[in-house]
DNA sequence: AACGTACCCTGCCGGC
DNA sequence: TGCCGGCAGGGTACGT
């Protein structure tokens, strides 16, 4: 599913293919899902940024905020989930969004949607320190893989990262975040910036349901290097511990039982 | 306030 | 073999 490194190979690829370009119209038939879409025809496209999950058209007047959900993502060629068309003037942008979760939505402001608006700091950015984390995970009971999803915390982590994250930090997903001391606080900040690091130089995941391609119906290649995720009963590539499987905040959590233990500051020693 | 849970939607998988 | 319930999970709305 698209999480932030999908999110921005994504953007990498498509950058220098819409900038400058018109949008001529937007053809789809979901208006309940896709709000306003009317708005963008017509004007040029300035720049595409990324904010956690979320793609952005800067256009003339106003923004082009598009979300993935958890299949979906913008493809050169249609499909048969084909739910929108960015026609540009020279080249069509289809929206691939096979389980309706996507977001497409044109907005005076990006403030003007809500998770924008409260999204928190991009976990590859100088915003996001040691000391950051520290400061928003004080005093939380919360299972640190819960704070991790939490996108007002943290942008862009989704259940695949956080728990690749938290492997390689060794941190059980259950443990309270405000249980974590600083050292291991500090070990889950480099982790998180080295996983969303790799995965976008791999191109990002694409898991065996095809959930994520890139624009050109590539897939990507982390899915490799996944330690956890996905690999219940697997053997942990470091100690060869089958990995094991929880239900945190509603999300099936992987993680290794032995390398990453239960408990706060004094269980972990 | 801080947290968990049901829900949206569709494709796919395992069980019978 | 074929049907079908259950699961997957981004984000949101709502309950505790």
């Amino acid at each position: 599913m698209p999480e932030l490194p999908e999110v921005e190979v994504s953007r990498q690829l498509l950058l220098p293919l819409v900038r400058g370009r018109r949008i001529e119209r937007i053809v789809h038939q979901d208006p309940k899902r896709y709000k306003d879409t009317d708005r963008a025809a017509g004007q040029r496209i300035h720049d595409l940024r990324r904010r956690g999950k979320f793609l952005i058209f800067d256009l003339d007047r106003g923004h082009l905020v598009v979300h993935f959900g958890m299949s979906g993502g913008f493809r050169f060629a249609p499909t048969p989930h084909t739910r929108a068309v960015l026609e540009l003037e020279d080249r069509r942008l289809y929206f691939h969004d096979p389980r309706r979760f996507g977001y497409l939505r044109w907005v005076a402001r990006p403030e003007a949607v809500p998770l924008l608006a409260t999204m928190g700091p991009e976990p590859l950015s100088e915003a996001f320190t040691p000391a950051y984390l520290r400061r928003v995970l004080a005093g939380r009971r919360r299972p640190i893989k819960s704070a991790l999803l939490d996108q007002r915390l943290v942008a862009g982590l989704g259940n695949i990262y956080s728990d690749e994250a938290l492997f390689k930090a060794r941190i059980h997903p259950l443990t309270p975040a405000g249980a974590l001391g600083p050292r291991r606080i500090a070990r889950l900040h480099g982790a998180i910036r080295e996983v969303l690091t790799r995965a976008i130089a791999a191109g990002g995941s694409t898991l065996a349901d095809k959930s994520y391609l890139r624009p050109d119906a590539r897939p990507g290649y982390f899915q490799i290097e996944h330690a956890v995720y996905g690999r219940e009963g697997q053997p942990c590539p470091v100690c060869a511990t089958p990995i094991a499987r929880v239900r945190v905040a509603g999300r099936s959590s992987y993680f290794c039982p032995r390398c990453q233990r239960a408990g706060g500051r004094l269980a972990s020693k």
